[in-house]
DNA sequence: AGCTTATATGAATATATGTTCAAATATTCA
DNA sequence: TGAATATTTGAACATATATTCATATAAGCT
């Protein structure tokens, strides 16, 4: 509805301006839960940084460990495995000890997807 | 292969070591350029964010204005403009202006697909 | 047991980031 | 024109974060 009618939400003495209460409150209607979408942002957000995004995007192909990482993207051994550590932390990235050495992997569909659909737009 | 064996990359002085020299420089074949890697971490990290999530996913169905999503949100329409202003510079949200009100709404078939997996990741 | 290698951990730091406040634009309406 | 509404912009601040350095743990080798 064009009405550009200042309204209020949540009570009489609130100050809050909407232009479109129906709008909003279908909003209100469909969203995730805030749990639900705190968790999907930290997903999104371990892969918005240039470095984790490399270091999962080989992962997507090979087994590696973190000196194969550190060298791979030019980084600290340490740096590598506290963003490994991130990545497990969501269960997106498993690991397997064999010997001294720890080899990591891709762990979640979802996520091969999610880098699959970002490879797609950036190579279009 | 297993041999857990230090060698070196780029030349003799360096002391960058690596166990599977063959799976880093096929990492090094097969990733993409630092550009577009610099820019799909971008899009990652624009929606690795609580706010900015809620914003679009709202965005994905209705179109709104900036007084609307903050009424929705729960914060200023001044944090709103910023965290717009982000999706307009990577082109994820598009704008009409009518009248005083200017409406917002998704211009991005990808992103789409990314919220739809992060979705499935969510629900399932 | 010691020694080396591979990885993890914690503190420290410099930088990035999300939000708010105050003020500036831009549009409509009287 | 002037007042009111919708949005934008920039500075400021508090918090988050990526990396490095130094140190700790864990496993294999002699």
């Amino acid at each position: 509805m064009g009405s550009a009618k200042a309204k209020c939400l949540d009570g009489e003495a609130c100050q809050v301006r909407v232009i479109h209460l129906d709008r909003v409150e279908r909003a209100r209607r469909e969203t995730v839960s805030e749990k639900e979408l705190n968790w999907l942002s930290s997903i999104y957000k371990v892969l918005g940084d240039p470095s984790r995004l490399k270091i999962v995007m080989a992962l997507r192909n090979v087994e590696m460990c973190v000196c194969d990482l550190a060298a791979f993207l030019g980084l600290t051994e340490s740096a590598i495995s506290h963003q490994l550590r991130r990545f497990k932390d969501l269960a997106l990235v498993k690991s397997r000890r064999e010997g001294q050495v720890i080899y990591y992997s891709l762990d979640d569909e979802h996520v091969a997807e999610l880098l699959n659909i970002g490879l797609a737009h950036v190579t279009e």
